[in-house]
DNA sequence: TCCTCGTATCAACAAATGTTGATTATTGAA
DNA sequence: TTCAATAATCAACATTTGTTGATACGAGGA
């Protein structure tokens, strides 16, 4: 489960708490994290591919933010660990 | 957060569909999934240590089970990230 | 007591993940 | 053109994670 995997490391979860405020260049966050820019590049390529983030090119920049869907996907996720067993017996949404 | 580490692998997943049947001991558990002890038993402790999952001696055996105020938290944890910037800006919850 | 069963733990290794600094590609401005 | 800025990618390395088989330990039963 990809998903999960991208959203354990703190980095990431920070750069998550950050883009809730909006759309961000790179280079802005860079400059919040006070880091090298390839290890941003490295966590939101991460994010990118278990579909949390979308980028949206402009100009030189490339502009990260929140993707919203995929919060949804993984609360049907942890709705699937909720749910008991033998009742209904769902099976695991299909999201890796 | 561990708890999002503890999820992001498969067989930890599946041993969490199966304790959602109910409890389990490991030998249970081996027989089901036909693999090593000791790879389970790796397996349920770092379950164990995200607290997802609760142990239960009794006699030679030891019985597995989901712990649900782990899902409880991990629910909030998505709350978290679904809650939009500004607006309350509540504080990462503190569960690692 | 001695033996067996159920589990945890360990050691050795393999594979995946994260970090760093350098390089590359692309954009837009001079 | 040429240059500077933005961001992706790469290579080298360190760290973490997962697998396997062996060993250790505790609980009962003979």
């Amino acid at each position: 489960m990809q998903i999960f995997h991208a959203l354990s490391d703190d980095t990431r979860l920070r750069l998550i708490e950050k883009l809730k405020d909006g759309e961000q260049c790179v280079c802005d966050l860079t400059e919040s994290f006070k880091t090298g820019q390839s290890r941003l590049s490295f966590h939101l390529r991460v994010l990118k591919e278990a579909g949390l983030v979308i980028d949206r090119p402009e100009g030189r920049w490339i502009y990260y933010s929140l993707n919203h869907d995929a919060i949804r996907e993984l609360e049907e996720l942890v709705a699937w660990l909720k749910e008991s067993g033998r009742i209904g017996a769902g099976s695991r949404p299909s999201c890796e």
